[in-house]
RNA sequence: UGGCGCGUGGCUCAACGGUAGAGCACCUGACUCUGGAUCAGGGGGUUCCAGGUUCGAAUCCUGGCGCGCCAGCCA
């Protein structure tokens, strides 16, 4: 499936047919500060994809300019979440911090030219003198120091001889431009804190600002994408370019970020779900974390397919979440492995069955995928089925079990149903059935056919297990509208279920492989899984139209 | 309010001066050993509004309106 062109793209394939450049390169780029999740993989398949099909390259490089929120763990995740997610950087790992030298050469090169300056200011003060929207700032009293104490007292904020935030390095630009963040930016500030990468190497930083462009700069990226909320920065971005003896020249492109509606994309409020105990982790399947994703059962494949079908543009949008979910379904429509599991077994027996007889069932892998081959399953004179597949008083248009009334057992035998045993709130609690010997395999010889269909698994062979069903993380599309987020978490996104029966084959499920329980949905061994102690994810329902029925119908 | 940007079916995107299309969602039908796969069809758009330019405007111009972003020593 091609991928739909979009404007970014549209730029890279003109400026390469107007030999502006040879090959693209671009950059993914994130701070380490929190774990990735669906937005970040829209522009990791937009920079991955773009340098692919352009014959260029995409790096992966860590904005690690702000040591007080960034960890170690995180760095790791993200590599690792890029990586599952099928792309390659190859060698082209990169950190904001491998040019802290250079960065600072550089911030004196400005002072030299003039064009930065060291202030006093507090962060209040600094904050009054930048004006509002509509008033102009003011010029800062230390703006005009000279070139020499600027030099000074910038050497001296690398030596650590002053406090936090007693003293910031500016740019000189214009404290009365429209745009905000032209009025005199900060290009470094005072933070005594150890980096992860670098220690306690230095105690300033640069900001974003200064780092981002000349990092860019630095690789040779030619078309660093970002998201809207950066717009407003690009005069500032070239004008660091413009006024630094750069090796290159990079251009900023913006897009719009990805929404999603009944979730929340923003790692502040995720962080803030995992340290409040709202989900088990970053990774809980509930998140819309990349690993979150991985660990619910959701393919890479399906992401990428996902950022695909979305396409990129500058409108500020909000996707409904069905849409991944239809992504992610038909990828596993043509790749998972079919399987049986009852969620919530009642006991059926077979009484014209023989006691100890077991047959074994020949029963295909995938129907989509004739490659996917067969395999072997056991049945016997005890089976489990899905409650809600039997009715003692069926309504109208449930054609499934029911006193009297002739199914098929998927690739097995018919079944008709004969005696409801109940116990004593009057629960259903067994069923006693007959078979009828000539179905073997799921056809009769006098062509009658069963108005449905049901999976089972052998009572004598089932393992069983827990598994944990999931829902949307908040119960509206627009969590938070009113102002209280967590008031619109839904407490039943997730349930868990045990007792659960599963085909022995399932226990042998790899990790990291997702399977269809038929009928039901798509199912992945959970992390928490054992052998003895199976637990799986429900990753999603099958499309379910009886569902739709029944809303209806109620 | 100053600056920057964005407005095309319910949602997401195409159409780049020449008959407004696609995917998702929705509805209907066919088919089926997953009621759920699959296939086929259908409904749904004054292209934010108003002017203007043009033989012709979603597209260009002007003016409105609406929405988003920017006043961190976050990114």
């Amino acid at each position: 499936m091609p991928e739909r062109s979009n404007f970014i793209r549209d730029i890279v394939a003109a400026d390469v047919a107007a030999g502006r450049i040879e090959v693209p390169v671009t950059r993914f780029p994130p701070e380490p500060n929190g774990y990735l999740h669906i937005g970040h993989a829209k522009s990791i398949c937009l920079n991955f994809g773009i340098a692919a099909e352009f014959g260029g390259h995409c790096n992966l490089r860590f904005d690690d300019t702000n040591p007080v929120k960034e960890e170690q763990e995180y760095l790791d995740a993200i590599e690792a979440d890029v990586r599952w997610l099928g792309f390659d950087w190859g060698g082209n790992l990169f950190h904001a911090s491998d040019y802290f030298e250079q960065l600072y050469g550089w911030a004196v090169h400005l002072v030299k030219a003039g064009r930065a300056y060291v202030d006093d200011l507090s962060a209040d003060e600094i904050r009054e003198h930048r004006g509002t929207l509509t008033e102009p700032g003011r010029d800062s009293p230390y703006r005009d120091r000279s070139v020499a104490e600027n030099l000074d007292l910038l050497a001296r904020m690398r030596a650590g001889e002053f406090e936090n935030g007693a003293r910031v390095l500016r740019a000189k630009i214009d404290m009365a431009s429209p745009n905000i963040n032209l009025r005199d930016p900060v290009l470094y500030r005072i933070v005594h804190a150890s980096h992860p990468r670098t220690g306690d190497a230095w105690c300033i930083y640069p900001t974003y600002d200064f780092a981002h462009g000349q990092s860019d700069a630095i690789e040779g990226v030619t078309h660093s994408i970002c998201t809207l909320e950066f717009e407003v920065h690009r005069p500032l971005y070239d004008w660091l370019i413009a006024n630094l003896p750069v090796p290159h020249i990079p251009h900023q492109y913006e897009f719009a970020r990805l929404n999603l509606t009944h979730t929340v994309l923003s790692k502040r409020v995720l962080k803030r779900l995992v340290d409040d105990g709202h989900v088990r982790g970053w990774d809980d399947p509930r998140m819309p974390t990349i690993s979150g994703l991985r660990r619910r059962g959701f393919p890479a494949a399906g992401i990428r397919e996902f950022a695909a079908m979305i396409g990129v543009a500058r409108t500020d949008s909000v996707i409904e979440v069905g849409q991944l979910e239809h992504a992610v379904r038909s990828v596993l429509n043509r790749t998972a492995a079919r399987r049986f599991g009852v969620l919530d077994p009642l006991k059926v027996v077979i009484t014209n069955w023989p006691e100890d007889r077991i047959e074994t069932m020949e029963v295909v892998n995938n129907p989509e995928d004739p490659g996917a081959g067969t395999r072997i399953v056991e049945f016997g004179r005890e089976l489990w089925i899905e409650r809600d597949d039997f009715m003692e008083e069926p309504v109208p248009k449930f054609f499934r079990l029911a006193p009297g009334r002739e199914v098929r057992l998927r690739n097995a035998y018919f079944v008709t149903c004969h005696e409801v045993v109940k116990g004593d709130a009057g629960r259903v609690m067994e069923l006693r059935c007959s078979y009828d010997p000539l179905t073997r395999g799921g056809d009769s010889p006098d062509g009658r056919r069963p108005k449905a269909t049901l999976h089972w698994v052998s009572a004598a062979h089932a393992v069983p297990a827990e598994v944990r069903l999931y829902d949307h993380l908040f119960n509206r599309p627009d969590p938070g509208t009113d102002g209280h987020l967590f008031a619109d978490l839904n407490p039943a996104s997730e349930t868990i279920l045990n007792g659960v029966m599963l085909e022995p084959a399932l226990a042998d499920t790899p990790p990291g492989e997702t399977v269809q329980f038929e009928r039901l949905g798509y199912f992945t061994p959970d992390a928490d899984s054992r052998p003895g102690a199976l637990v799986f994810n429900r990753t999603l329902t099958l499309k379910d139209t009886w569902a739709k029925v029944q809303a209806k119908g109620g």
